[in-house]
DNA sequence: GCCAACGTTGGC
DNA sequence: GCCAACGTTGGC
């Protein structure tokens, strides 16, 4: 199992929002970049556990967790003329953009913000804090545990 | 709202 | 394929 950190912002789709779908199962689409999506595309596997981040909001940080529940099929969004994800280059026959179905899992017991990750040893070399812009990012099983750690009730 | 970082676009 | 212009992300 692989570990992930899906970020997203409240305001547009918060941990409530997926929890609040029926059966607290939720689309994951919209992605628009080709790193995030080739490891969307490529490198997801249903089952794998993924930290819910809560991004460019007043409080930024990890607020809950899901698991990818479904292979990536084509986002369709990217069909539809009427979203923002719409893509007039896509085609059904050579889609480029791909989404996964999540389930929720649970909010944290206790929210861990953006900056007691970077003041801790053991996550502050994580893409988030290097390369703050990917918004699909892999994570390692050692900083799983530290980030289960700490969003535990103390 | 500012702005730095960085991704994308398009002319050449 | 380079690179300048431009757009977006996201923390603060």
């Amino acid at each position: 199992m692989k570990y992930w950190l899906f970020k997203s912002e409240p305001d547009a789709y918060s941990i409530d929002d997926l929890k609040n779908e029926e059966n607290g199962v939720g689309r994951w689409d919209g992605i628009r970049n080709y790193q995030a999506r080739n490891l969307l595309r490529d490198k997801t596997s249903v089952g794998d556990a993924i930290i819910f981040y809560h991004s460019s909001c007043k409080n930024v940080g990890v607020a809950g967790y899901a698991e990818v529940l479904s292979a990536p099929y084509p986002d369709p969004l990217q069909f539809d003329p009427e979203s923002k994800y719409y893509d007039p280059k896509s085609s059904a026959e050579n889609p480029r953009w791909v989404c996964v179905d999540v389930k929720y899992t649970k909010h944290v017991s206790r929210f861990l913000p953006l900056s007691e990750i970077k003041q801790c040893d053991e996550l502050n070399e994580m893409v988030l804090v290097n390369r703050s812009r990917l918004s699909i990012q892999p994570v390692k099983e050692t900083e799983w545990l530290k980030i289960k750690e700490l969003t535990k009730n103390s």
